[in-house]
DNA sequence: AGACCAGGTCTCTGATAGAGACCAAGCATG
DNA sequence: CATGCTTGGTCTCTATCAGAGACCTGGTCT
C-alpha cells in the first residue's frame, strides 16, 4: 500500500496526516499548494535552465509575469529554503537568484512537465477544438 | 542549445514562438498555465493514484475542493484530452472520470512532485521557520 | 537640475476561488 | 400522499487575489 491509498482508503477520520498531499490539513499539502502555480514553477523551470539570474532577468525571462508577482513567488521560494536570493550593494543595486539544493531537486522533477507540455500543446488544443465543436455550448 | 535557450537568449522578437513555456503568448505556455494549478494536478495525482473515480469520490479524496472547482477542473482536463467522462443514465446518477493515455503521460510526471513535496515538506517548513526568525517582519 | 538605473513597494480595480443555497429524477420511508 | 434521501452538478454572493501602473530610493551621468 503507498502512502495515498494508505492515508485515503482507510475510514479513520484522523486529522492530523503527516505526508499526505491530499489531505486538506497536512503541512505537506499546504507546501504542495504554494508551489503549484504557474509562477514558481516557471520560475523554478527558468533558473534551472539558465542558472542564476537577476531580477530583471528574471522577468525578462518569464514572459508575461508581473513584478509584483515576481516578488512575491520568490520570496516564497526563498522563504521554503528552495532559492537563494543574493543582493549587492552596488548602485545600481543587482540582486542574483539561484537554486539551493533543495529547489534544484524540485526543479529537476517540474522541468519535465514543462518540456511534456510543449509537446504535447497542439495535441492538447486539437482535443480542445474537438471539445468544443461537439459540446456547441448550452449543453449539458 | 536546449529549447529554452534558443528562445528565451536570442535578441529576436519573434511574437509567435512554437513551442516555449517561457513565452507568454506561446500556446504551450497557455496550456502550462491551465495545468500549473494544485486543483489539476492534485486530480491527476488522484486518479493516477486510485484509478477511475466517480465524482464524489473525487471531492472526498481531493481533500478540500470545492464542487465548483472540482467541476472546472474536471471540465477543462477533459476538454484538454487528459480525463474521459462517463455518464451511467441511472438514478440517482453516476459519472466516472478516469484518466486518457495524455492524461496519464502526464500523470507519470505529476505524481514524483507530489512525493517530493511529501518527503521535502518537513525541510520547507522548518526553512520557513528560519527565515522568518531572521526577517522578523518590517525588513526591506 | 534633471534623467536614468535596478529592484522593488503601494494602490486601485477586474477576475477568481470558496461557501452555501438550489435543482432534477427517481426511490424509500412514514 | 408528502417527505426526504441520493448524485452531480449549477447559481449567487462575497472575500480574496492577480495585474496595471504610479511611486520610491539613492547614486551616477549629462
Amino acid at each position: 500500500m503507498t502512502t495515498e491509498e494508505t492515508a485515503r482508503t482507510g475510514a479513520e477520520p484522523q486529522a492530523e496526516q503527516e505526508h499526505d498531499v491530499f489531505a486538506q490539513l497536512c503541512p505537506s499539502r499546504e507546501m504542495f499548494a504554494e508551489l503549484a502555480d504557474k509562477w514558481s514553477l516557471l520560475i523554478l523551470m527558468s533558473l534551472s535552465a539558465c542558472g542564476p539570474q537577476r531580477f530583471s532577468e528574471l522577468q525578462r525571462g518569464v514572459g508575461g509575469v508581473s513584478r509584483k508577482m515576481l516578488t512575491q513567488s520568490l520570496r516564497n521560494l526563498e522563504r521554503s529554503g528552495l532559492v537563494l536570493r543574493t543582493v549587492f550593494p552596488e548602485t545600481p543595486p543587482r540582486v542574483v537568484y539561484d537554486l539551493r539544493p533543495l529547489g534544484r531537486e524540485l526543479a529537476e522533477l517540474v522541468a519535465p512537465l514543462g518540456h511534456w507540455t510543449e509537446r504535447r500543446a497542439r495535441q492538447m488544443l486539437a482535443a480542445r477544438e474537438e471539445f468544443d465543436a461537439a459540446h456547441p455550448e448550452g449543453s449539458r
